[in-house]
RNA sequence: GGCCUGGUAGCUCAGCUGGAUAGAGCAACAGCCUUCUAAGCUGUGGGUCUUGGGUUCGAAUCCCAACCGGGUCACCA
């Protein structure tokens, strides 16, 4: 708004004194650096030779015929290039006028067409891991600043429910489990599935071992490996989970009924998972349900001729002359596979949403799956193929490397939220910061600081970028985090519960007129969130909110630090400050709920 | 090997649609609580923006090449 209203004066002043028109898209803008008076910069470098000029003669005389034509500019001066402009007090008075007690300050009003996101995506034989907990976190954050810039976003997340590896679960089960349930042991159920994929992997191995050749070791690379594929062949804990797939697909009443009750579980556990890390979904797809669909789909494209079926009976879609490769889309048995599934399940959203965007939250190591799906629905005629968007996050490594469930380096999501809220409570404790609150309440705090601490160290980083979670790090409490932000929430609630309690009321009317240097700081930040908000959507990045968020406390802690408020002799200004504290624990509020992070009202 | 992606302070990260002397936080050091919550504020030190070319008034940012790291190229999901 203030840049395109000064691009316009730029524009005019300049026809007026050079008779030329400056091409629009290269008259930009730039926060003026602190260290020179103003604020808001044009660059004149590039019109030099249009307006035969040097650069510095020309920012003056541009300067002087715009500050004649608008009484927003207050001021200006140039340094080489540099034009700076500083804005009248009375522009930014009339912007927090007009919006300082507006509680959706920056948001947009919903319409259009659905925009359908998917995330989560779980397999139901284990337990959330830190690599969901980026990927919920960023899905349900994605969809709130969606939201609030103004899409129509529905939910979805897809559930993994079947396949060999919830049978490997199962059978352990069957095998060792002695008819134990989450009941029984007083385990979440996610963990005590988890606990028996884990165990057939185990016994698996045990049994692959000793099948192996007593001359293994002496062999060489090749025979090795040879060795081994035909141990693992000859497992029958193997057969056994792979016969019980074929029973599960025949819909074999027990395996059935076994499958749903283990089920059932795991979805208990993660609902209790899922409603502490604040995530939630309008729909939840189950491919047990799905995957059959896709199989319609490749039938049609059998028979349109884009795709092929090879003499093993195996179908396939050739993409080799858009670069990539071919592509399996049904086994040689007949058998579906992940990209038929997802076929199926992208037709039913549309079907179901008539949504403008699918958006899939997923790692970028499926970057190339994605690709090919596109690509896929768009041969098979359904040219919306072109409207799914992956949204592909980088992935999480902790000090030591990558995570791998099979060396035991996995950081569960419940362990890692359980801690973080511990050492919320313990830091408290030692600051004797909850020591008024009851018990209910006090937990309550201390779930949302240990909650915001860590959605807020997840989330600050690019989505697009690997990340390390760094254990010790994360749980810091200083500086650029989530409860820096939540304190200075609490700092200014306190503020106003005093100003109350001196029987002082905010009142709607603004009656300042000029600006200190730290009230005007605040006030500028404050003009820049809606643009703010709605880059972070158009970039899918949550980071660009908690930037905000924290640039915005920091801020307010230097004015809070400078500026009494309370103690303000004057009083029409120190209505004034409080209406600024209000709007700015207003927006604190607004912005970071699209985080999913909560902003106590004391701490 | 082909394709994709990243390399910024000791560490974690901003900045990347080209602009002024490259910024935060952590860690280190030095100050500030009889005064609105010190989970705060102020200051100091710390950089060949991986390297080498190119484009131009100007490059961390754009282009090319090299080096290093990650991902992917499954009848897994």
């Amino acid at each position: 708004m203030l840049e395109e209203v000064l691009r316009q004066l730029f524009i005019k002043s300049f026809k007026t004194l050079y008779g030329q028109e400056p091409p629009v898209q290269q008259v930009n803008f730039q926060k003026t650096r602190p260290e020179f008076e103003g604020d808001m910069t044009i660059v004149v470098f590039p019109f030099g030779k249009l307006a035969g000029r040097n650069p510095e003669q020309l920012a003056n005389e541009m300067g002087a015929e715009m500050i004649k034509e608008s009484d927003m500019i207050a001021k200006f001066n140039v340094v080489k290039g540099f034009l700076n402009l500083l804005i009248s007090d009375k522009f930014w008075m009339d912007f927090f006028k007009e919006n300082h007690e507006n509680r959706e300050f920056g948001r947009k009003p919903v319409s259009g067409k659905n925009v359908v996101i998917e995330y989560s995506s779980p397999n139901t034989n284990k337990p959330l891991h830190l690599g969901h907990i980026r990927n919920n976190l960023l899905g349900w954050s994605v969809s709130e600043i969606m939201k609030a810039n103004g899409k129509k976003v529905v939910r979805v997340n897809l559930v993994n429910d079947r396949g060999i590896h919830i049978c490997k679960s199962m059978l352990a089960w069957l095998k060792w489990g002695d008819g134990c349930t989450p009941e029984s042991t007083g385990k979440k159920g996610d963990h005590l599935i988890g606990d028996f994929y884990v165990l057939f992997d185990k016994k698996f191995k045990e049994e692959v071992k000793s099948l192996l050749p007593a001359n293994y070791d002496t062999l060489d690379e090749k025979a090795k490996e040879e060795a081994k594929a035909k141990a693992e062949a000859e497992s029958t804990l193997m057969q056994e989970a792979r016969e019980m797939l074929v029973k599960w697909e025949a819909n074999d009443p027990e395996v059935r009924h076994l499958w749903e009750t283990m089920n059932q579980w795991v979805y208990d556990g993660f609902d209790v998972t899922y409603k502490r890390m604040g995530v939630s979904f309008e729909k939840i797809y189950y491919e047990s349900q799905t995957y059959l669909l896709g199989k319609a789909l490749v039938q049609e494209g059998l028979e349109k001729g884009v795709l092929y079926r090879r003499d093993d009976n195996s179908v396939w879609c050739d993409l080799r002359d858009e670069g990539l490769d071919e592509k399996l889309l049904l086994r040689r048995d007949g058998t579906s596979v992940y990209m038929t599934q997802d076929l199926g399940t992208a037709q039913l959203r549309v079907k179901e949403y008539d949504p403008e965007k699918l958006i899939y939250v997923v790692g970028n190591e499926q970057i190339y799956h994605f690709d090919v799906l596109k690509r896929v629905l768009v041969r098979l005629g359904r040219e919306w193929g072109n409207d799914i968007e992956h949204l592909s996050y980088g992935m999480v490594e902790l000090p030591n490397g990558k995570m791998k469930s099979r060396e035991g380096t996995v950081v569960d999501a419940d362990d890692l939220m359980d801690e973080m809220v511990a050492t919320a409570k313990a830091v408290s404790d030692e600051l004797g910061k909850a020591k008024d609150l009851s018990p209910e309440e006090a937990d309550k705090l201390y779930h949302t600081i240990g909650l915001g601490a860590l959605k807020y160290f997840i989330l600050k980083v690019d989505p697009k970028k690997t990340m390390l979670f760094n254990p010790e790090e994360s749980i810091d409490f200083n500086g650029n985090t989530g409860p820096f932000v939540q304190y200075t929430h609490a700092r200014i609630c306190s503020v106003l519960r005093k100003a109350e309690e001196q029987g002082i009321k905010l009142e709607s009317e603004v009656k300042v007129n000029d600006l200190q240097p730290k009230e005007k700081e605040i006030i500028v930040m404050m003009y820049g969130w809606p643009m703010v908000l709605n880059q972070a959507a158009e970039n899918r990045s949550p980071a660009m909110i908690a930037n905000f968020i924290f640039d915005l406390a920091k801020e307010f802690n230097q004015f809070y630090q400078e500026c009494s408020i309370l103690k303000e002799p004057d009083a029409d200004r120190r209505m004034f400050r409080l209406q600024v504290c209000d709007m700015v624990a207003a927006l604190l509020r607004n912005a970071s709920e699209l985080l999913g992070i909560g902003m106590p009202n004391r701490m």
